[in-house]
DNA sequence: TATGAATGAGCTTTCATTCAT
DNA sequence: AATGAATGAAAGCTCATTCAT
């Protein structure tokens, strides 16, 4: 008796909760595809295996379904850099880390990764607003490195963050939408080396 | 008679070359300011001073038009580095040359630049075949480097070449779009010094 | 054991009549400030405070509901008139009677009158049903008032019943949705001597 | 030569201007019969004999189609009323002429005068604001009628001018869709003989 | 009885493309 | 060669109604 009276509502939240997520996951997907702009709303749902109407239910609109893909994908990468371990003294130590979190929430989340990391998404307003998050979260790393002295200073900030995102967008970006092509250790050396040392040969 | 006889096709012909002249400009910088997808055929046609079918006298179709912008593009950048001199001994001499034959065309051209460098367009056909010329050629630039030694040996082609377009996309296509932010010597000496020392500081 | 067999079903009963009572209420002002064509279901339910499935539970669907309002409305007027003196000789205190009437059904219901003197709300097949007895019941008043010799003869009845609904629909549907705007007395006044003298000077 | 270089804009002119003019019949037509909600715009272009994308072609929008079939309906009812001859004296003489005007607009445009004098199509701007207009016209017809002494000044002119919007729209909105059941003599009859007398009997 | 997630037909609007002139 | 009115497929979004719980 009790049973019932209380299963029904969390059945049916159970259900909704899960159609929200198969939305979600399927908009994350086609997204990562195909481009926010390509993708349609039916499509999304037949991926979802729901009606067009449902969409609607549980998002304002096709942007506000993007800006919570995205906002998923945010979250997801924060709780993937937060679990390494701050260490900190060596510079390479930081950024390989730092690199090795990109890569794990890439591999981990692939179409999240392509969502986030694809400027195409850029043209709606959630799209533009993800962009310049990164933007600033590179510049802030950048002033950070600067201050603990493992970054050069004589560097342009503006321009050498969009550069860091330029490579993220490129790299990471193409990888979680083909992520046979390589393996996590070389994304994540190639990254480390061209961000610290560049395409010079090194010196010893 | 003769003069008349001649003379005509000419003026028509200058005259029909005019109009595709203007409709690539118009194209170019449409596309550039709102992506392809956002611009429609009309707005090309209106900024052209034609109408929308005189487009269609001139191009196959809306992508046959960001085809042609786009080959407009890579054969001024071409032309632009064509121009640069063949220097060659030293790495950074080198690299820097390069990336100053990469500005000045965006600075010459900052409407192709802005369509090139734009992963955006690069969801068409015609995009990711630019895309991919531009994937190439750093990859072939890197191969180079890497055989005259004045590129690292260790590091997975394919990525970096990847790393080096993203660079590109981010930094020169929003130079283009925004040419009055940062000077001409800021852009170069960033891509140089991004190109081949990264971030570490200097040692000496 | 009887008293609980008893009371359940007459509480169950109340309570159910009570959702009815609401749900008629919200329908009615909801109806009265847009026009049952602008208000969706679920804003009635929500302001009835149930779930959209109870609507169904009570009446058929959306245009039974705009019935239901309706009947209402022709039943508290039509009680509303009932409470009325039926003094009788002089034409005039017959008329200004009915007025005030009217006049009282709009003040004390003004959501029922916005909704009933409403020609939006006709194009539903209710609506029309509704808009059909204003105009007979007009005609009805009028042919009586003919008889008794208080109303000229030389008209149109058709004709001039449809005007006589008009002029109620237009100021008794605006004054229930605008209940601030005039008196009582003053509506009255106006209904009374345009129905009966017009617009022409007094000759006394 | 001339003539051809000449006749071929004219031509599409022309047919523009005929597909205009189809579409506003169209669109007059059916928001006359159902109201301008209930009338989509597929069947609007389906009425006038062409495909939907054609309406936007020549209208900003459904809206902006009810604004300018309300438009014409007021161009041509100005028209209508300066036709008449501005005698003056006699009361009953101008209000005469000035319903002869009205029911002479109504039969010579009926779905003009259906549009007009409908308040269902009040719900959207341009609706309210013919809806304003109306109102206003009358005010003023009222307030000139009793500086000139034929309008009784013990009236409430709101209230009044509402009335006989309630009356022209519930008369010449009902004659313009149904044309065929009265004829004009009984509807100037009527409405000259409500607006002056009232149902009064003739105490001569 | 009551719930509210799900449905899907249907609406408005856009825009690349065509073709008679 | 140039025009631009016309086309119609396709997209985003709404909302009355249903039905499993």
């Amino acid at each position: 008796m009790e049973g019932k009276l209380e299963k029904q509502p969390n059945a049916r939240q159970r259900s909704q909760e899960k159609t929200r997520t198969m939305l979600l996951e399927a908009a994350a997907h086609l997204f990562a595809q195909k481009g926010s702009t390509k993708t349609t709303t039916k499509s999304i749902a037949q991926a979802a295996g729901v009606s067009v109407g449902t969409v609607y239910l549980h998002f304002s609109d096709k942007d506000g379904l993007l800006k919570e893909v995205l906002k998923a994908a945010l979250s997801r990468l924060k709780l993937e850099l937060g679990k390494l371990p701050v260490s900190g003294s060596q510079g390479e130590t930081v950024v390989r880390t730092k690199m090795e979190g990109l890569a794990a929430f890439t591999q981990r989340y692939p179409d999240l990764a392509a969502v986030l990391f694809d400027s195409s998404n850029l043209s709606t307003p959630s799209g533009r607003e993800a962009h310049n998050f990164l933007l600033k979260s590179q510049e802030n790393g950048l002033m950070a490195g600067i201050s603990a002295g493992y970054y050069r200073g004589d560097i342009h900030s503006g321009l050498a963050s969009r550069a860091m995102v330029g490579v993220l967008v490129e790299i990471l970006g193409w990888w979680g939408r083909n992520p046979e092509s390589v393996s996590k250790t070389e994304v994540v050396e190639t990254l480390t080396v061209l961000r610290l040392k560049g395409l010079n040969p090194d010196r010893d």
